[in-house]
Formats: structure tokens, sequence, C-alpha cells
DNA sequence: CGCCAGGATTCCT
DNA sequence: AGGAATCATGGC
């Protein structure tokens, strides 16, 4: 089975990395995980430094988990006060994955007012529903996430068994939009933060948070800072955000207080919510 | 059962 | 620009 040997310098924690909130269709059952990235069932565990995995290419673990991002320069760049820097302890080793600039889309909003396990339910339901079943062995069926041509040609476009709610037809809306854009990746790729940001909210069911999270984890824009109920709880409790702040006040703030990669602190701060909420 | 959730839209002032 | 009401569903 291949194998890749992280360098000394190299921190990285696949267990934090997978399962700090960032992506919804990740499984761990003893210390393998399992997963769907674009056509491929990966199993990936982590042994020390090494990475241990089955289903795809070297160069796509690479890509997907950032190995070759310099992750002690940024955290570095971050750590301005004790809060973040208790969070980049508890933390170290997560990185911000890849991801499927589609997949990411349409998984935000689906995302919207919804807790980790629904979103991870509905993802599930969208992807044995409109995906393709993917050939691999034994075991249990995986399929892929559904393209926006998938969803857009599902002959009414009828997202109601996944559990969607009032997001059904914003999905369907953009599912349509980007099956007929067909180089929306290449524009949002070329534009700037705050001109991709206004460019992804023109599609239903894309606000802020939903731009700021596709920007930070499908198109590396790494200053996004997006804001949450979780992050705004800890921005009033450990950074001074009044408590009736609207979303772009706290994430201006965040990403003027953290500077280039304010979306690295906004994830280590998710990750560690539940204590640092406590 | 009631409250909450990686919020957006629409309508209002 | 900045509120408030509304939205559908599942987890806990």
């Amino acid at each position: 089975m291949p194998r890749i040997t992280l360098p000394e310098s190299s921190v990285f924690s696949l267990d934090l990395t997978l399962g700090c909130g960032q992506v919804f269709r990740w499984e761990k059952t003893g210390a393998w995980w399992t997963g769907v990235v674009e056509k491929e069932v990966i199993r990936i565990r982590q042994k020390g430094r090494s990475l241990i995995f089955e289903g795809t290419s070297r160069e796509r673990i690479h890509d997907y988990f950032g190995l070759d991002t310099d992750l002690g320069f940024i955290l570095d760049s971050i750590d301005r006060d004790p809060v973040i820097h208790g969070v980049i302890t508890e933390c170290n080793g997560l990185r911000l994955v890849n991801q499927p600039p589609w997949e990411c889309l349409a998984s935000y909003i689906c995302a919207t007012y919804a807790n980790i396990p629904g979103i991870r339910k509905k993802i599930s339901l969208l992807s044995e529903t409109f995906g393709e079943p993917i050939p691999a062995g034994p075991g249990p069926v995986f399929y892929s996430f559904p393209s926006a041509d998938d969803l857009a040609e599902s002959a009414p476009c009828d997202l109601s068994r996944c559990s969607l709610g009032y997001r059904a037809p914003y999905l369907c809306s953009t599912a349509r939009e980007i099956a007929s854009d067909p180089g929306w990746e290449e524009r949002i790729n070329a534009l700037d933060y705050d001109v991709a940001r206004r460019d992804l909210m023109q599609f239903k069911g894309v606000g802020p948070k939903v731009a700021d999270c596709v920007l930070l984890f499908a198109f590396r824009k790494y200053e996004a800072f997006p804001v949450d109920v979780w992050i705004a709880r800890i921005m009033q409790r450990h950074y001074g955000a009044a408590e009736n702040r609207g979303y772009e006040q706290i994430s201006r703030s965040g990403r003027e207080y953290f500077g280039p990669y304010a979306g690295y602190a906004q994830e280590y701060l998710y990750g560690d919510r539940e204590r640092l909420l406590s």
C-alpha cells in the first residue's frame, strides 16, 4: 500500500484535519478514514509521520491535504495572542484541505442553519440519490457527489427526498446556473477576494458566510474569515466583539486582526470551539 | 417535547 | 445600511 512520509518540518494531523468540520463526507472506523473525493474512494490512516493510503494517487493526497503548504509559517503569522496560541497548541497539525469547488459550494448551501450531523446526512442523501456509484470492490457502495449537471438535469430538479427543506430551491437554482456557466471556477480563481465574494453571492442560497467558506475551502483565499454562530460567540467572549455586531463587522475584524491567513485562524478557533466556550 | 443549528431571503424602515 | 420575520428539517 502506498505510503507518504512527512518531512520532519511538516506538521500534520489527519484526525484534526478531517474531523474539524470543514468536510462532511469523511468517516473514521478504527484507525482508517474513508472518504470520496471526486470519483475516487480513498482510505487513509496516519502512523506518526507516515500516511498510508489506497484508492488514489500520491499527487492527489499531496494536493488535497495541502502537504506542500508551509503550515509552520502560516501558524506563526496568526499567532498573535494567548488565546490563539492555545488553540494552535491544541489543534496543531490541522490543515485546510483543498475541496472540489462545486461540491464545496453545494455542500455549504446545504449547511446553512443546520448542525454537522444533519449536514452529513443531507450530503449523503444527495450523493446516493443523484450521484454515481463508484466501483470499489466488496463492502458498502460509495457514491460520487452529484455534478451540477446531474442535479440540474434531474427532471424537475426534485431534491425533496434529501431533507434539504427550504434550501432545495436554492441548490436547484444554483445547480442550473453553474451547469450553464462552465467557466465559473476559472473566473472565481482569477478574482481578488472581495470581488470573488460578490460574484459567488449572486447564486441563490449563497450569502456572505457560504461565500467565505467556499473561497476559503475551495479557492484557497486564506484571508476569508467565515462567521457562524460559534465563531461569533468565540469572537465575543475572547476578542471583545460586541454582542450585536453583524456578519461583516466580525468577519472584517477577524481578517484585519489575523492577517492574510485569517481563514486558518478561523478554522483553528472553530476546531477548538468546545474548549473555548466551556 | 422544546431548543438549536458552518444563514439566506425578503420585506421593512 | 441596518434590522426583523420567515423559512424546513433533523439532532440532541
